[in-house]
DNA sequence: ATAAACTCTCCCCCAACTGGAAAGTAAAGA
DNA sequence: TCTTTACTTTCCAGTTGGGGGAGAGTTTAT
């Protein structure tokens, strides 16, 4: 199958699939007289795997080790498992760093009139303890 | 002031202070016989300014208008508001995203053994719909 | 006088692609 | 068969927000 079909198939851009082959994480058969890629199933499979993790916020190279764990018949699910937890545990970590910026947003935008006179507690905020302007 | 100091007292690295003036944000004297940067009071001021706003998640483009609209004594909240509305809902699709995230993460997470066996849920999930592997 | 600490410019590097140019290939219509 | 369109190729550059390090100049301390 072409490059743009693959990509199709696993929901990806043609530009991303040919990084995939360039970067080694998918590589296709690829005629030697046209150059044109040629995608198996089982590449697809891959790409579409690769799609989902890369959507569930796995990196890369997280992709990489997951594939080929995937691919192996005899892995244990423990090493899986301790790279989804680190992932949540980094989620998490995410999470309430956004919730302390929001609501510290918040909190400002909700002191700010909001209208045509320049006083206004987001930039007092932003300037705190710097020499006043006025 | 030296770039050295006055990095320290923005809280940036001189890396990123000398980043900030060639991209023009904050753009200090510069002695034409030794080439050092020299930074007032007021340069160290900016600094500051912009690295509050970046930490609140403000793009660089996004810290340059908010430094505008400080340093503009007339300048009506009003747009400082909306800025901030605007960050502020973007930080709340981004938290829906990543709880949505952690999730599905910790669902499968629940139901993976996590032991020697090869069984695991999560990456029978990644390969849902992919031709089987067995 | 010399060594340490600081600064300068310049260039490459990171992730994970995206966009575009120029050229070759394949498929469909007239 | 010719032509147009659609697809693909490689290569190069750019994105965000800097970081690392080389090699050279400057300033400060001893």
């Amino acid at each position: 199958m072409n490059i743009g079909i693959a990509a199709a198939r696993a929901g990806l851009t043609v530009k991303t699939v040919r990084y995939y082959a360039n970067i080694g994480m998918v590589v296709p058969y690829q005629n030697p007289q046209t150059g044109y890629r040629d995608y198996s199933p089982e590449d697809i499979a891959k790409l579409q795997f690769i799609g989902k993790a890369r959507r569930f916020n796995f990196s890369i190279e997280e992709c990489r080790e997951l594939l080929s764990l995937y691919q192996d018949k005899n892995r244990p699910s423990k090493e899986v498992k301790e790279l989804t937890l680190e992932k949540i545990a980094e989620i998490e970590e995410k999470l309430l760093e956004l919730k302390a910026l929001r609501d510290q947003l918040q909190h400002l935008a909700t002191h700010c009139q909001g209208n045509d006179r320049p006083d206004c507690p987001i930039l007092d905020a932003l300037s705190d303890g710097l020499p006043s302007q006025k």
